[in-house]
DNA sequence: GTCTTGTTTCGACATATGTCTATCTTGACT
DNA sequence: AGTCAAGATAGACATATGTCGAAACAAGAC
């Protein structure tokens, strides 16, 4: 595969990159819901934390990476949640959180950029 | 005009991806600043309107697809200016925006999920 | 020069956001 | 039951943000 068939396939899939086509009012309502939810360095830490693990996370493991209050991480974590980028579940006194890639992926589509084409 | 005010700490190498490694608090922070550029629905749809023109775009093109006024429309094509995302140049009377694709791929790279969404 | 058009900047406003402390819920363990 | 710990929620606060109208600025037409 060469590199330029990385970011072709990446458009590919689900939807068409800004590069391509200019975005309809509905889709980019929904595509900066998804932005704003990563637009706080917190929130960008977190997902990152959490996307990176490869395993879920509990919620005890992520509060000493940071110094804000436990309460600030639940309020981001839960915006989290509510954009589709990650989900959790309680499993006795623990909150474990992994992330939900298709969301991820498909921002990440939509800012590709396509090789230009040297011919 | 073209005034960048955002120091981009990368480039070359480009980037890890979240779903590979954590970011550190710099990154995260320079990286939720592009983000908070595009969590704006008329942003978004002014960063792909101007993406996807393939050429340089005059403002007096774009104004007429919002509704919003000519003010708000100048000041969020000053953050996505702000933020890296493009450029602009006044050329007699009419002001044209490109985008610089550099930004915009590392915030796509970024994000990008390397193992399928899935399995 | 003055006028007209296109675009940005300024100043103000209502709303949204991030943060805190205090309180509540859930579950584990005596 | 009672107690303790992990997280979530609620309410309050200061600051940030999106929006507008008015004014300033730039460049061409007259």
């Amino acid at each position: 595969m060469s590199k330029q068939d990385v970011s072709i396939s990446r458009s590919g899939g689900c939807c068409t990159p800004i590069s391509v086509a200019a975005l309809d009012e509905a889709t980019a309502s929904e595509g900066a819901a998804v932005f704003k939810a990563l637009s706080d360095p917190i929130r960008l830490r977190l997902m990152s934390i959490i996307a990176s693990a490869g395993a879920e996370v509990c919620v005890c493991d992520i509060t000493p990476h940071f110094t804000v209050s436990g309460p600030t991480i639940s309020h981001h974590l839960r915006v989290l949640r509510e954009a589709g980028l990650v989900d959790c579940e309680r499993r006795g006194t623990w909150v474990y959180y992994w992330p939900l890639p298709d969301r991820q992926q498909w921002i990440s589509t939509l800012l590709s950029v396509p090789e230009p084409a040297s011919a």
